[in-house]
RNA sequence: GCCCCGAUAGUAUAGUCCGGUCUAGAAUACUGGCCUGUCGAGCCAGUGACCCGGGUUCAAAUCCCGGUCGGGGCGCCA
């Protein structure tokens, strides 16, 4: 099987200076470049590509002949010897001493892992395995888990404890979207559409300040590049709030933290995709309603007072912002409490409006949360007013009776970030394995 | 859920409007050969395709209908 030592080091890790030490590497064959009596096998691993150089007359023959069998995407390890050479990639080669071919493949690969050939996002997907060995893409990944653990080290040093909220819901956890439903037991449940309603009963018990990454899951047959049917959310709350402006500073910090991260540790991945990443400063621009009708006005596009704005709006909004603002990124605030779930707190003096948030970036929303309502009268009385049973939300209108403390929150998708940061074309693209509603597989 | 567009070798495409010179073209991959510094290596040769079903026609990759799958816009949303 496996007859040679385990690797010793990853590609990126060898550099000119490691001259004549003796090295195992292990990977695909990314590219191979036969020149007759000189061939090279450009090597790749998680972490990049070294050459291995086999020249007759000074490599052994039978390592020539082993070498004419490879094809792109063999499994190989190789042992050899590092030699420094300017005309090397990246200063440095290896000159082999021992190879071992480890897996072979099948002629005719779907998609072209050097990338010679741009597949269909579609080919791309059914074959995700071999698109993901594929280092532009293997870049989306790397930089999505720096952008999270950014996001975290923020939440983590502000005193934010990580919960693992339910998935399975005996009942549905917002009004509106579609639902995805579980066979449990004799039971009827549904996979969560947010963590939100289990995150507010996590601060009202006394966690006070916690964060949830994890799926959510919606039944919509959207068919759009922004649409996942299953996402993940960085989901904060924190109890204890004078009101909605201090979920938008967590919201900020968090962004900024994310994004400093990727920057800071993702300089060969951002170089390899083309990305320069502009890092925001707090505080970011902020529109509310009722003030957002007029500014719509201002370009033509004229939303019935009291109503909600559409995708179109969504995009004038963010060139305005762009514009006066230079920013990337705005929160749009005090949505009509009419499209907004019954949760949300509205503003005393002007019940009109909620102290309801998203956030934009890029044009795109990428986030919403804001204050939630934890006055249990009020709550009742905007289930009533939303025409939602009482009895059905019992399960978490309850706990509001025996003290809930201010609070508020926001969940931010994963993938939207991603997609946004590195203007990927559709959110598939930042999903390793994406749901949407054709897809289920692999 | 509504609307628009598309489907040609393993991959990505040309050809479709205006049916016949399409025996379907170039690329890349694949197979074989040449080549001692390539870096999307190069050169020569070869294998390989019109989504499925029905219709119109002397003749369909091309026109029409249905299906399936895919892309996009809206709605909704992360």
């Amino acid at each position: 099987m496996f007859r040679m030592p385990i690797r010793t080091h990853y590609t990126a890790e060898i550099k000119p200076e490691d001259a004549e030490k003796e090295v195992v590497v292990a990977g695909w064959v990314h590219r191979l470049r036969d020149l007759g009596n000189l061939k090279f096998i450009i090597l790749r691993d998680r972490e990049g590509l070294i050459q291995i150089t086999l020249k007759k007359g000074v490599t052994a023959q039978e390592l020539i002949d082993l070498a004419e069998k490879i094809k792109d995407e063999y499994v190989i390890a190789v042992k050899g010897v590092v030699k420094a050479n300017k005309i090397a990639p990246k200063g440095r080669e290896i000159i082999p001493k021992e190879i071992e071919i480890l897996s072979r493949t099948v002629s005719n690969l779907p998609v072209s892992v050097s990338g010679k050939i741009e597949s269909n996002l579609d080919t791309r997907l059914d074959n995700r395995v071999l698109d993901l060995r594929r280092p532009e893409v293997l870049a989306v990944f790397k930089i999505q888990s720096k952008l999270v653990q950014g996001m975290q080290d923020y939440l983590r040093e502000d005193g934010f404890q990580q919960i693992f909220t339910p998935c399975l819901m005996g009942a549905a956890s917002e009004s509106g979207a579609e639902v995805f439903p579980v066979v449990y037991f004799n039971k009827s449940a549904f996979l969560r559409q947010d963590p939100q309603l289990h995150r507010q009963l996590a601060v009202i018990s006394g966690l006070d300040r916690i964060y949830d990454l994890g799926p959510s899951w919606r039944a919509e047959p959207s068919h759009t590049p922004r649409h996942l049917c299953e996402h993940r959310g960085c989901a904060v709350e924190l109890g204890f709030i004078k009101d909605e402006y201090e979920v938008m500073k967590v919201e900020e910090n968090l962004v900024i933290s994310g994004l400093k991260k990727v920057k800071e540790d993702c300089v060969e991945e951002l170089e390899l995709l083309g990305k320069e990443i502009k890092v925001p400063s707090a505080p970011f621009p902020e529109l509310r309603f009722p003030k957002i009708y007029e500014i719509l006005e201002e370009f033509g596009k004229k939303i019935p007072f009291g109503e909600d704005y559409d995708r179109e709006s969504e995009t004038i909004l963010a060139n305005y912002v762009r514009e006066k603002y230079k920013s990337d990124f705005f929160f749009v605030n005090r949505f009509p409490f009419k499209v907004k779930p019954f949760y949300v707190m509205r503003v005393d003096e002007e019940p009109q409006w909620a102290r309801s948030v998203d956030l934009i970036y890029k044009g795109l929303e990428v986030s919403s949360g804001g204050q939630r309502e934890h006055r249990y009268e009020k709550i009742m009385e905007q289930i009533r007013e939303k025409g939602i049973s009482p009895v059905g939300m019992q399960w978490f209108t309850e706990h509001f009776k025996y003290g809930a403390p201010p609070h508020g929150g926001f969940n931010i998708g994963i993938e939207r970030m991603t997609m946004q940061l590195l203007d990927l074309s559709n959110v598939r693209e930042a999903a390793l394995f994406p749901r949407t509603p054709e897809r289920l597989l692999p």
